[in-house]
DNA sequence: ACCTGAACACCGTTCAAGT
DNA sequence: ACCTGAACACCGTTCAAGT
């Protein structure tokens, strides 16, 4: 009553590339990526799909402004804290983010080029990495290392079929059963006694790997010749 | 004129499924994924993109089967090496296997099953951990934390938008032109003085961060309690 | 047993036409 | 300036029909 808008008449709120983005990736968190079609993308905005392109170049540039967006959710890594402190948050920040967002693991392929959001958080964790002493090569080698690991950690976790730890139960006891123990003892072994604990989940494995990294680069830094 | 089949017949061989995988796989180095239609891959085969379906389930079997040929492709860790070297090796080998067909890296999706390729592989490196001292959830660890690290490099280096010395120089020459220094003064400065350097390729860092894990891997071996 | 042609329900994207 | 309907060139997959 009090809106302008007619009674009845859907509350059609202006399109723009935001509420584009942001109705793309809650559509892929749901779906997953191969769910975000240009003709559903429309549905949901209660629009036709072609309506998109007055906001978007195309689908790339779609799947680019969305890979940007995760990286303006992932926290930067501080200022006050000393390097390995802000590295860590940041890179339990930046696993979470894409724990959220899984089709983002995947979408960073060839030629999509790196929106601002990107370039900013590259440009702190580099920083940060400087300012804790790090040489230049040292700090390339050490940004590398790190967000490989994040990276494939977050693949792996993604292409494991369960999520929850009963359907992990339900799936390692049958993975078992089909297992042929003998072709593959080590694996039946590890699956048997590790896999099949209450409790186990893989995402549970991420701490290990990130400070097995982290501690070696602090003995990598406090090697170098001094500058 | 020595072959039974008639002048100017095409030479038609028997279709199977392992022609059908070897085929697409060629189709996806060459072309990328998004190349690889099954209507593409029947006329690569001299055939109807339905006569496909004769030897494939559907095209996630395809893909499913893809990705067990390339595991089928990594140097199994070798029993006569320590488990150092060994996994040095394979994790090597491993790389090298993501490096020659990159659409595996992002294609270990949710559901698809491990082929035998893959259990295998996988039971080598557990039984090599094994054999080396490390306990089982050491094992599961260390495994992890190798294989993550190996997927996300191979999936950081896909996503580089050059392959050569040379390209990789002009596009980080352009990069750093379009760069705001002053917005990103640590991103310009590792541009401008680590990779513009003549003969930067990002594939070198693989050792580096390689070696760290597996060095670290073994602090963790040793400082298990004696079992 | 294997291959094919036609068909179905989808895609991303263009373009002229509307307001 | 933004939205739409129709159309184009694609997809994966089915099914009945051929050999």
């Amino acid at each position: 009553m009090a809106s302008p808008s007619k009674a009845g008449a859907p509350h059609r709120v202006r399109l723009n590339r935001e509420r584009v983005l942001a109705t793309a990736i809650a559509l892929a968190d749901a779906g997953g990526i191969e769910s975000l079609t240009m003709r559903r993308l429309g549905e949901e905005l209660g629009v036709e799909a072609m309506s998109l392109y007055n906001h978007i170049a195309n689908k790339e540039d779609l799947l680019t402004g969305m890979i940007d967006a995760v990286f303006a959710e992932i926290e930067l890594p501080s200022h006050s804290d000393n390097w390995k402190a802000a590295l860590r948050k940041r890179s339990v920040s930046f696993r979470d983010a894409l724990s959220r967002h899984p089709w983002a693991t995947a979408l960073k392929d060839s030629g999509t080029n790196p929106g601002p959001a990107t370039l900013r958080h590259h440009d702190r964790v580099i920083g940060t990495l400087r300012n804790g002493g790090f040489s230049i090569a040292l700090a390339a080698h050490a940004f590398s290392a790190v967000d490989s690991y994040i990276y494939g950690f977050a693949m792996q976790e993604k292409s494991l079929p369960f999520t929850t730890d009963e359907e992990a139960a339900t799936m390692a006891h049958l993975m078992l059963a089909q297992l042929p123990a003998n072709e593959y003892p080590y694996l039946a072994e590890l699956t048997a006694e590790y896999v099949l604990r209450p409790g186990y989940n893989y995402g549970n494995e991420f701490p290990f790997g990130l400070d097995l990294i982290l501690d070696a680069l602090e003995r990598a830094r406090d090697a170098q010749p001094a500058g």
